[in-house]
DNA sequence: TCGTCTTGACCGAACGTTCGATACAATGTA
DNA sequence: TACATTGTATCGAACGTTCGGTCAAGACGA
């Protein structure tokens, strides 16, 4: 298994698919082995803080996805407000797989993380909602409101997706996407 | 250590405390020994089936804390519906321990639980929406109207559960729970 | 040959679980 | 009343397994 064949992006990557699969306590080295190909030890090649510098690379490229994938589309100038919305929204149902993944927002936020982990848990929450208020800011509504109705938006993706889970039914978090999405053009568009 | 002195119940009641503290992989036997005051090996003279059994006979829980904490005061048609809201959202967030607490839906919806506690879970969560819905139709709402809106419910109590944690700010559960009394009155009010 | 990467054996600790023994109150028997 | 029996509750110790993590040695491309 030439490890050298899947960049280090990759490997990451695939961590993130377990830990937010399983969970912290339920990513096992053997499991997160398996997810990458690579060896128990050929993981402590790569990441020589073990599990929790693992954690902490996942949880960094969960913000850089938000960056990207959300934050960006809603803040680019160069479109209307309306069609910003739908590619982050588009891209948050991506995300998630549909429904079918769950958010590290939540999974790292259960048990005892050390004191870096849960930092970086808060600032990637606080980002979360900033790339919507900041669309919101750009049409106009006003600071309390676009803060109050950002922070709505978070609750509800993350509130779908573990209702989701729990009915083992994805339309509910598909459809909480379409509702969010209807909510917003009524405000901004 | 006595335990013939802590009734069943209230082992459960602690073995409950624990599992939605540290998900079900972070419950370990020891740190549920711990909370139970019970030795591990007594813990399987409770619970002969393990910690599965333990896991179930605490959703089992969970389901009725709902039923008599939430459902049942929102179907009181002794009461009017306003008041009845208000009875159910204000144990919701003790429930909750105004947002410290994570909610069993979630944790047990996280990695691969086996197919009994999943049902189980499937249907504990279509119960808690199922009070409300009741509320929204004795309130004259239309049947479609009110499932959606008895969804919704569910899904920023979870959201705002798991937005609070990882902000690690209760306030945003708190508001949260006070924004949808405010939007239930102005439907039933 | 040098440095990067992988491998498999290995570590102590903790995991969920089981065991045998014990303490004690309730019940049965004389 | 006296003693044996039974059932419940608890414990310490240990089971085999897996945990997260380490190590020395080798494989392989530059």
């Amino acid at each position: 298994m030439p490890a050298a064949l899947i960049p280090r992006d990759e490997v990451v990557r695939r961590l993130f698919d377990a830990f937010r699969t399983f969970g912290y306590e339920g990513a096992t080295l053997a499991r997160l082995s398996e997810a990458t190909g690579l060896g128990r030890a050929s993981l402590y090649h790569y990441f020589p803080e073990g599990k929790d510098g693992m954690a902490r690379e996942v949880i960094a490229l969960a913000r850089e996805w938000i960056k990207s994938n959300v934050n960006a589309p809603l803040v680019n100038v160069g479109e209307p407000a309306t069609s910003r919305l739908k590619t982050a929204l588009r891209n948050v149902a991506n995300g998630y797989d549909n429904g079918r993944a769950a958010c590290l927002i939540n999974i790292f936020g259960i048990g005892d993380a050390n004191d870096v982990v849960r930092e970086a848990l808060r600032e990637t929450a606080s980002l979360y909602s900033h790339g919507f208020e900041r669309l919101l800011l750009d049409a106009g509504v006003q600071k309390s409101k676009a803060r109050e109705i950002s922070f709505d938006t978070v609750i509800q993706i993350e509130g779908a997706l573990v209702l989701a889970r729990a009915l083992d039914d994805r339309s509910v978090f598909t459809k909480r996407i379409q509702k969010l999405e209807k909510q917003y053009l009524e405000l901004i568009g």
